[in-house]
DNA sequence: AAATCGGTTCGGCGGCGGCCGAAGCGTCAC
DNA sequence: GTGACGCTTCGGCCGCCGCCGAACCGATTT
């Protein structure tokens, strides 16, 4: 019953991936080229976590995504954004009934979260990856791979800054990690040396919770701090 | 257990079509922007004509393509082939494997059929076609809507060739068609009138079959009347 | 009229695969 | 440690749909 290969397997092949509206939303979730958890995949998508993990090694194994691991999170991101998006729109522009531009997501756009947040224990958001940006720019830190290393005027930077360098350093855990981070596709400082950050920017009163969540703002002292310090102009 | 529609269900249902290999393949024989009929299609795609008929009539229903009734022969053809070819390249492009250009068609290259043969009982092919553009340019035809007008002049030329024009005209069967000619794309001259300008070049040795097949080719008396009379320059 | 042929419709078969709950594993918090 | 959490794997259910043969329809031929 088997017939030689049709030329035309890989087009079904790749049209069958994006087939199935679960997966056309997770794809459509990674539209923007960020890269998002798989629990927050699930949501959007609407499906538990087993059948979310089901599509999404599917995605990766036919190299459509690019998965990295960042503590319990998977993050995913798509491989080619441009090419990808370009299809899905190339898609949804043959289907017959919808004329205005697709509301696409704004689901995403959660600001609130987006502007600042701890990450486990350090700072995330736009916060978290402007004050990396700024160490790095300031010759603090360089990304080495997925670490950080510090250099002596970060070193001393941070210390003046109340930070505790030392005993960062003491600690079991990685010293200075670069955490990707969902919201801005961009890393930010993570392992022991943001937990120390953290710690002392909201003992410092620079940032504060909103309530218990994981939401943080900066202070107006914080504020000042920042762009004094680290010529960073936080909204 | 029914949910708010989520956005992407047109980029799934479109998706789908293209995902089966069958359903591919025929979009890929039409890539050429050119017609072909429904047992052309099922053969390229090595499935039943039973088949085919859904696979196609869910095509069309889609919107992808384009059917014209001809005798009893339904045309297909790409409603937007360029949009179409976009799309199935892009998804072909996503697919790992290959990394040549693919071979595409071909298939239906099969020249000796598409330079000149009968389709009933008139001209087809490059001939039929070139033969129609020839008397369209000359005035003798005049294109409407699915038939042809045949003007005074054209009335006289084809009875200087030899052509029965009252005989013609007093048939029951439609005078002058616009046969779609799906090697070429373009239309032929069909109908009572076709049959005997057919029937007066066989018989005045212009073109002669090729055995018993449907191929025909043209002779020289018939190459040197062509270029004399309409201008035509046929291979 | 009968035969042929292109195409469609119908009924039914079979398999792929999307989905979930439960269980398992690794990471992190307390 | 214990518990919570993110994610994956496993087993099984179930529905969708691609496929065909047979019957049917309409156009064309003889």
């Amino acid at each position: 019953m088997t017939r030689s290969p049709l030329p035309d397997a890989p087009v079904a092949r790749t049209a069958s991936l994006l087939a199935v509206p679960a997966r056309a939303t997770i794809l459509l979730a990674l539209a923007d080229g960020r890269a998002r958890p798989a629990t927050e995949l699930a949501r959007a998508a609407r499906i538990s976590a087993a059948t979310a993990s089901e599509h999404l090694s599917r995605l990766s194994r036919a190299g459509l995504l690019l998965v990295e691991r960042e503590g319990r999170h998977r993050y995913f991101r798509l491989r080619d954004p441009e090419h990808l998006t370009g299809l899905l729109e190339a898609l949804a522009a043959l289907a017959p009934a919808p004329r205005g531009p697709a509301p696409h997501d704004e689901v995403f756009a959660s600001s609130a979260l987006r502007r600042g947040r701890t990450c486990y224990r350090h700072l995330a958001g736009v916060l978290g990856v402007a004050l990396a940006d700024a160490m790095v720019r300031e010759g603090w830190l360089s990304l080495d791979g997925r670490f950080y290393d510090l250099s002596d005027s970060g070193a001393r930077g941070l210390e003046s800054l109340g930070v505790d360098v030392e005993m960062a350093r003491r600690a079991r855990r990685t010293f200075a990690r670069a955490c990707l981070d969902w919201s801005e596709r961009r890393y930010h400082l993570a392992g022991a040396l943001g937990g120390a950050l953290c710690d002392r920017m909201f003992e410092a009163g620079w940032v504060e919770r909103n309530g218990d969540s994981r939401i943080t703002r900066v202070t107006p002292s914080g504020r000042r701090v920042l762009r004094q310090r680290l010529g960073v102009e936080v909204w």
